[in-house]
DNA sequence: GATCCTCGAGTTCT
DNA sequence: CTCGAGGATC
């Protein structure tokens, strides 16, 4: 049955009502009715809503209180990248970026709109025609996760917006935040229920945000405030930052109140000082504040470098700090056999979180900053996330406290220690000998970005290379329920994941391989650079390390050659690969031990060999395309170069024919190259042949 | 030889 | 996130 004019009117009262009520507790921080009067016009709007399906809509503030959980997020591309912003710590700082500015526009004097920046979680918010379709995270900035069942509780998130005049489309940035009196009452509510409690605002934020049961996060007392666009469609931009931002006020969006357009180094500066000086009594954490330049055509003259605006930077308010105490000084023993010097800590809450732990990097940085066991000492979070020793309070120190020294035997397996040439840092020299060196080995081979073997953690890892269960990450391949089963925390469903995981593993990519290894200097992008070059392990194996340091230095030498004569450079030869680099992955592999692990490795399928890197990438370039390789070439075999090809679909064939697409000439080349020529086939040198695999054209 | 930039390694806590 | 080392560039 359909609803009655005299319904629908009521309809429409009760959701604009609440809508205000939402507005001035939210918005305004002024409630005009008691949460019971206002739980009272909520549940009739339900009621109705529940009578009269017609009447419940997108927008009604009943979409509130949540939905049926997800299985998972889904992944959000951004189709404007959320950047990170520059940080200045200081005046000094803050000049340059002023200066910056300046010179770039070329003009006095640049006007900036100043906010305080919120400690919280950066998402974005689509509005079609109006209408809220979609919420993310920032995640990595470009992908984020679709979190929109979750944005739509928060009641001072518009579902509408306000106005006639709407864009197309618009995509609001801001940041979800709690408020700190919220977050207290909630943690009380929490221990009232025996439930969890929250370490801060930002933390209870995040969790929640990331509820996949959005009716939970309809219970969280979470706000938005926006400063920023994405995407707009059908709607002209005003000039300036702070009109943008009182426009997305009209809008109805949540706006912050404590703004102001400014200029000079001494605006930006005293705006610095006052929001400071208010910092506590702030409803809200804020790490900083935000200069951006006001007019939005100079911003986009700025654009960007890197990974940050060039227009805007962010001013941090110095880490909070706290006093503890040092109760002892220990060494931790790296993949590569670093030493590091640790402080443990007498707990203290700081920044938010409670520290133990806070790394001294190296000898020099103990030195320097003289910290001793039994100190008393200033600890703060380096960029609100690390924690770090600040400074020791001297004055305080028991006389007689021994200087810390670097040990001269491993703690962890004896070995001897060293301090290579000019290193900062030391090293024992046990290698895969020490249990240490070993442990982290195998977390590496397992870890996300290599190969990427969910479930085998810290805590199983020591149990395996303890029990002498596991030595070698090759040993991982022959592991079965019953060498899983009886150790801690290992009952028999832990135990075949981590095994499914393992056989996973298998799949992974050269470039992960490479990676995974652990060779010294060669981390994700070198691995990648060697995955791509060499297009099989057996190729890497294989490689002529002498040959192809001669070869890259020859490319670079004729580079810097035809770079002074303007002409088009070749491709370098493993560009960012150096002599060290090369050093350490030949005198890897110039090891029996690794080299029998690899072959062991392979021998249990990790890794099919013939796999390349990226598949997605560069899979099928080559695809019935076909070589003839003639004369010798330097850098690769011939079974390299075969190899190479065939990896991107490619076929090598024995003679030159009208079928063939691409001659490879090495030096020496003889009839073959003739016979090209006399056909007109392309004819490539190994560089060519190298451009031509890695898909520059 | 100096300088800028990128990458690797180590680290914390939830 | 920060530091230090290695590589590229001028």
């Amino acid at each position: 049955m359909a609803a009655s004019q005299p319904t629908q009117a009521r309809a429409r009262k009760l959701r604009t009502e609440i809508e205000r009520h939402n507005d001035q507790y939210y918005v305004r921080d002024a409630p005009l009715v008691s949460d019971a009067e206002y739980d009272l016009l909520f549940r009739e709007l339900q009621q109705l809503e529940r009578d009269y399906p017609e009447l419940a809509g997108p927008d009604s503030p009943t979409q509130r209180v949540g939905a049926a959980p997800l299985p998972q997020f889904e992944q959000v591309t951004h189709r404007v990248p959320m950047l990170s912003l520059g940080n200045a710590f200081s005046e000094e700082e803050v000049t340059a970026f002023d200066r910056r500015v300046r010179d770039a526009l070329g003009t006095d004097g640049v006007a900036y709109l100043a906010e305080p920046k919120f400690d919280g979680l950066a998402i974005s918010l689509t509005y079609a025609r109006g209408l809220f379709t979609q919420g993310a995270t920032r995640g990595d900035g470009y992908t984020g996760e679709d979190v929109t069942p979750n944005l739509r509780t928060i009641k001072n998130i518009p579902l509408r917006l306000k106005g006639r005049a709407v864009p197309e489309l618009l995509e609001v940035r801001g940041e979800v935040l709690m408020y700190r009196r919220d977050f207290e009452q909630m943690n009380l509510r929490q221990r009232a229920r025996g439930e969890k409690e929250f370490v801060n605002p930002r933390n209870a934020a995040a969790g929640s945000l990331r509820q996949l049961d959005s009716r939970i996060t309809a219970q969280r007392p979470l706000r938005f405030f926006a400063y920023a666009i994405g995407v707009i469609e059908g709607a002209a931009l005003p000039e300036t930052h702070a009109e943008l931002e009182n426009w997305l006020q009209s809008l109805g969006l949540p706006v912050c109140a404590e703004r102001r357009v400014v200029s000079g180094v001494q605006g930006l500066m005293q705006f610095y000082g006052d929001v400071g000086a208010r910092r506590a009594e702030l409803p809200y954490a804020i790490d900083g504040v935000v200069y951006k330049v006001n007019s939005l055509a100079a911003q986009e003259q700025l654009g960007y470098v890197a990974r940050a605006p060039r227009f805007a930077v962010a001013h941090k308010y110095p880490a909070e700090e706290a006093a503890t105490e040092v109760q002892a000084i220990e060494v931790q023993v790296g993949r590569t056999g670093a030493l590091t010097p640790v402080a443990r800590l007498k707990p203290v809450f700081v920044g938010g979180v409670t520290v133990t732990n806070a790394t001294l990097h190296n000898l020099d940085q103990v030195r320097a900053k003289d910290v001793r066991a039994g100190d008393s000492v200033i600890v703060r979070r380096a960029g609100d996330v690390i924690p770090e020793v600040a400074r020791v309070l001297l004055e305080r120190r028991a006389p007689g406290a021994p200087e810390f020294s670097m040990p001269a035997k491993c703690p962890e397996c004896g070995s001897k220690v060293e301090r290579l040439k000019s290193e900062a840092v030391y090293r024992c020299t046990g290698g895969l000998f020490c249990p240490a060196q070993r442990k982290q080995a195998l977390l590496h081979f397992a870890s996300r970005r290599a190969m990427d073997i969910e479930g085998l953690g810290e805590k199983l890892v020591d149990q395996l290379v303890e029990g002498g269960i596991v030595r070698t990450p090759a040993d991982l391949y022959l592991l079965g329920a019953g060498n899983l089963a009886g150790l801690e925390r290992m009952a028999e469903k832990s135990a075949a994941n981590v095994i499914a995981a393992i056989e996973k593993s298998k799949k992974s990519s050269l470039a992960r391989f490479f990676f995974a290894l652990g060779i010294y200097h060669v981390g994700e992008e070198i691995a990648k650079v060697l995955a791509r070059h060499f297009g099989t392990l057996q190729c890497l194996l294989d490689a002529d390390w002498a040959a192809l340091s001669a070869e890259k230095d020859r490319v670079q030498k004729e580079n810097t050659r035809r770079r002074n004569k303007d002409e088009a450079l070749l491709d370098a030869i493993l560009p960012g690969v150096g002599p060290e680099i090369i050093q350490s992955v030949a005198s890897f592999l110039s090891q029996p031990h690794n080299r029998e692990v690899i072959e062991q490795l392979r021998a249990s399928g990790a890794l099919i060999d013939r796999q390349i890197e990226p598949p997605s990438k560069t899979a099928g370039k080559l695809h019935d395309k076909t070589f003839v390789l003639t004369g010798a070439l330097r850098g690769l075999s011939r079974d390299q170069a075969k190899a190479l090809i065939e990896a991107q679909g490619g076929k090598v064939a024995g003679s030159v024919s009208s079928k063939t697409d691409y001659v490879v000439a090495g030096s020496e080349a003889g009839s073959k190259l003739a016979r090209a020529e006399e056909l007109g086939i392309t004819v490539l040198d190994e560089a060519g042949l190298q451009q031509l695999l890695k898909g520059h054209r």
